[in-house]
DNA sequence: CGGTAGGGATAGGGTTCT
DNA sequence: TAGAACCCTATCCCTACC
C-alpha cells in the first residue's frame, strides 16, 4: 500500500518542539500552518503532530514522578482530592508562547520576561514546561515536580501559590477560563 | 484539568433520546430547561446535547456494517472468547427514560389502543428520529433501522406497516402524502 | 447576544508494524 | 514484550447564519 510506516526524522521532531514551544501544545494544526515549519513537517497531518508529540511526552516523562505516581494509582484506589484552595476550581496555567527562539530550558540563566521573574519563577516555569500537560498544570502538578526535583522549604507551596499568582496577573503566564478549563491566550491578541 | 474530556454516561444518553422524543430535535435548550432533565445534564450545553445527538445519529446509521467491518477484521485472530451474550456493547436500543423493560421484538403484542404507545411504537419513532432525514423516512428506511439494530421476527415489515398507519392516522407520526415518508410532529406544535 | 447547524480540530483509546 | 507510527471516533471548538 502507501507508506510503510514513515519515521520521524531528527528535523522533523525538532520542528515539532519548536513548534510547540511557540504555539503550544495542541495547537498542531497551528502548528502544521506556520510557514516556519510547514516544509520540514508537510509529509505530516495535524493528527501525526499530536501522536509525535504524546510518544515524545510519554518517553520523558520517565524521571519524573510518574513512575511514583503510577506505582501509587496502583496501590491505593480511593484518591482523595480535595480543593483547599480558594474558590477556584481547577486551576490551570500554561506559560505563554513567545514568538521568537528562547527559553533553552537545560542552559537557562539567558533570558527574562520584561517583568521581574525570581528564581522560584524560573523553576515554576520549568516545572509546567517540562511537564508539558496539554491543558496546562493545575497547581498540585506543580507542586510536585518542584518537590521531586528540588530541595523545597517546609512553606514551599505558599511561596509558589505566590508566585503563580503574580505570574499569571502580570508575567508570562496565562490562566483563563473556559468550564472550568485554562488555556493560554496567545490564540487572543486583542 | 478540569476536564479533559467529559464522557456521556448511559443516563445523560437516555435523558438526551428522551428529551428529544419530547421536544424534537434542534431544541436544545428547551431540552436543557426542562425540569425533567435538567439535573442529569446539568454539565452539559446545548451545544453538547447538539453534538452528542449528531454522533449518536451517525452511529446510529451506520449500524450493522459497522460491526461487520470490525468483525471480519477480527476473523483471523479467533480467541474462543464466551462472554458474547451479556455484552452491553453491541446494539443499544433507545432506553426511554427509565423503563427497565426493553423493547425486544420477539414478543410484538402491537394491539395499542388510541393512546398507548407499544414497544414497536417506540422503535418505530427511535428509527425515524435517529435517521434524521430530512424530509422524513420512507417504509423502506425503517425497515433497514430495525433489521441493523434489532432481531426481528420474520413478518416485522408486516407489523411495522400496520403500526406507521396506526401512529400517522391518530398518533405523533404525520404521513408525507407527496413520497409516502414519514415524519415526527413533535417540531413545535405552534 | 443567544441559539443552532455544520465543518473541522483535538484527545485518547486501539491497532498494526517493527 | 515493548515502542513507534498510525487509525478510529467521541468530544470539543469555531464560524456562519439567523
Amino acid at each position: 500500500m502507501g507508506a510503510p510506516k514513515q519515521k520521524w526524522t531528527p528535523e522533523e521532531e525538532a520542528a515539532l518542539k519548536a513548534g510547540v514551544l511557540k504555539h503550544g501544545t495542541g495547537k498542531w494544526r497551528t502548528i502544521l500552518s506556520d510557514p516556519h515549519f510547514s516544509s520540514v513537517l508537510k509529509s505530516r497531518s495535524n493528527v501525526d503532530l499530536k501522536d509525535k508529540w504524546r510518544n515524545i511526552s510519554v518517553t520523558a516523562l520517565w524521571g519524573s514522578r510518574k513512575k511514583a505516581k503510577l506505582a501509587l494509582k496502583r496501590a491505593l484506589p480511593p484518591p482523595p482530592k480535595h480543593d483547599d484552595d480558594n474558590n477556584t476550581r481547577a486551576l490551570s496555567i500554561v506559560p505563554l508562547a513567545n514568538d521568537g527562539e528562547q527559553t533553552n530550558l537545560t542552559s537557562p540563566r539567558t533570558h527574562a520576561s520584561k517583568k521581574s521573574i525570581t528564581s522560584l519563577d524560573r523553576i515554576i516555569l520549568e516545572a509546567i514546561t517540562n511537564l508539558k500537560e496539554p491543558r496546562g498544570s493545575d497547581r498540585t502538578s506543580i507542586f510536585m515536580y518542584i518537590e521531586d526535583n528540588f530541595k523545597t522549604p517546609p512553606n514551599m507551596k505558599r511561596h509558589v501559590a505566590v508566585r503563580l499568582k503574580h505570574l499569571s496577573s502580570n508575567g508570562p503566564l496565562v490562566k483563563i477560563k473556559h468550564k472550568y478549563r485554562f488555556s493560554t491566550n496567545f490564540t487572543n491578541p486583542g
